[in-house]
DNA sequence: CTATAGACCTGACGGC
DNA sequence: TGCCGTCAGGTCTATA
C-alpha cells in the first residue's frame, strides 16, 4: 500500500516519462475516482494541458500542468500508476491518461480507493496536513512539540496525517520498532530522549525505503511494473508470530483504531 | 480543539 | 467445489 516512500518513488519513475509530454485524452472506467468535478468538466479542463512537473506532499502526488491547473492523484490502498504503450489494458484499470507520444498512465486500482482530482490555478489544496519528516524543517524539537499536544495512542497519532505527513500503517510500525517503543503509549507521555530516538527512527526507516523503491507487501509496483525491496528488511510491520529480529519474541498484532498494529512485546515494553 | 466510529470498496482466505 | 463471513487499511465525514 503507497505510503510516503512507494508515493516518492512513483514520483521518481515517472517523472522522465512524463514531464514535457501533454495530456491527450483521458479515459474514465470508474467515474467515483473523481472528486470535487464531474467528468465532464474534468475533461474539458484537463485535456490538450503539457506535464510541467511532479511533486509529492504527504501521500499525494501533484501533477503540475501548464496553465496553472494541477492534477493530485491519492492511490489510497491499491492504486499504482503504469507506464503503458500498446500493450493491452491491465485488469482493475479504471483511468487512462493518454500522452501525446501515443504512451498513457493506467491507474490500476483493484479497490476503487484512488482519487483524482483537477485544481483550478492556485495551489493544490489538502486537507490538514503535518510537516514533511524528511525535510529539514522537520527537526527533533518540532516532533517533540507536536507529540506534546496528544494524549492518544502514539501509533494512532502517527497514522494522523494532520501529526505528519506521509506515515502509513507499515513505516509507523518499523519506527516505533526501531525506536523501541510501545504502540499504545500514550504521544504525550514521551521522556525527551524517547522523542529523539522516534525523530530518528521515522527518518531513517523513510529513507531506507526510498533506497529500496518501496515494499510491495500487496498491490504495490513500481510505474514500470517492478516490485519494491523495502518490505525485505522489515522487522515487525506484517510479521505477526515470527520471531523478532532482536530478541525472536514472537511478534504480536493487536488492532489499534482498527489497524492492525504488528510490535515486539519485549522490546517495545507497555512501560 | 481532540478523539473516535463508520463508510467507502473488493480480493483473499478460512470454515463448513 | 462453492458459498459465506471476515479482514485488509487511507482518508473523509459525522458525532461526542
Amino acid at each position: 500500500m503507497p505510503e510516503l516512500p512507494e508515493v516518492e518513488t512513483i514520483k521518481n519513475e515517472l517523472l522522465p516519462y512524463v514531464v514535457g509530454r501533454r495530456i491527450s485524452s483521458v479515459t474514465l472506467a470508474w467515474e467515483g475516482m473523481l472528486q470535487k468535478t464531474t467528468p465532464a468538466e474534468f475533461h474539458s479542463s484537463i485535456c490538450g494541458q503539457r506535464i510541467t512537473g511532479i511533486s509529492r506532499r504527504g501521500k499525494y502526488l501533484i501533477f503540475s500542468l501548464d496553465d496553472g491547473d494541477s492534477l493530485m492523484i491519492h492511490l489510497r490502498m491499491t492504486g499504482a500508476l503504469l507506464i503503458g504503450g500498446d500493450e493491452p489494458v491491465p485488469d482493475y484499470t479504471r483511468a487512462i491518461i493518454h500522452l501525446d507520444d501515443s504512451s498513457c498512465i493506467f491507474f490500476r486500482d483493484p479497490r476503487k480507493f484512488g482519487k483524482m482530482r483537477l485544481v483550478k490555478g492556485g495551489d493544490a489544496v489538502f486537507g490538514r496536513m503535518g510537516p514533511e519528516p524528511l525535510e529539514p524543517d522537520f527537526t527533533p524539537r518540532v516532533l517533540a512539540g507536536l507529540l506534546a499536544k496528544r494524549k492518544a495512542p502514539l501509533k494512532a497519532v502517527l497514522l494522523d496525517q494532520g501529526f505528519i505527513a506521509g506515515i502509513g500503517n507499515m513505516y509507523a510500525d518499523e519506527a516505533l520498532f526501531s525506536a523501541r517503543i510501545h504502540p499504545l503509549r500514550g504521544a504525550n507521555s514521551l521522556s525527551r530522549e524517547e522523542s529523539r530516538r522516534l525523530h530518528r527512527a521515522i527518518q531513517q526507516v523513510l529513507r531506507t525505503a526510498i533506497a529500496n523503491k518501496g515494499a510491495s507487501i500487496r498491490s504495490y509496483f513500481r510505474p514500470g511494473g517492478e516490485p519494491g525491496t523495502a518490505h525485505v528488511q522489515f522487522r515487525v510491520a506484517h510479521r505477526g508470530g515470527k520471531p523478532c529480529p532482536v530478541c525472536d519474541t514472537p511478534i504480536q498484532r493487536i488492532p489499534i483504531r482498527g489497524r492492525g498494529s504488528y510490535f515486539c512485546p519485549k522490546c517495545q515494553p507497555e512501560l
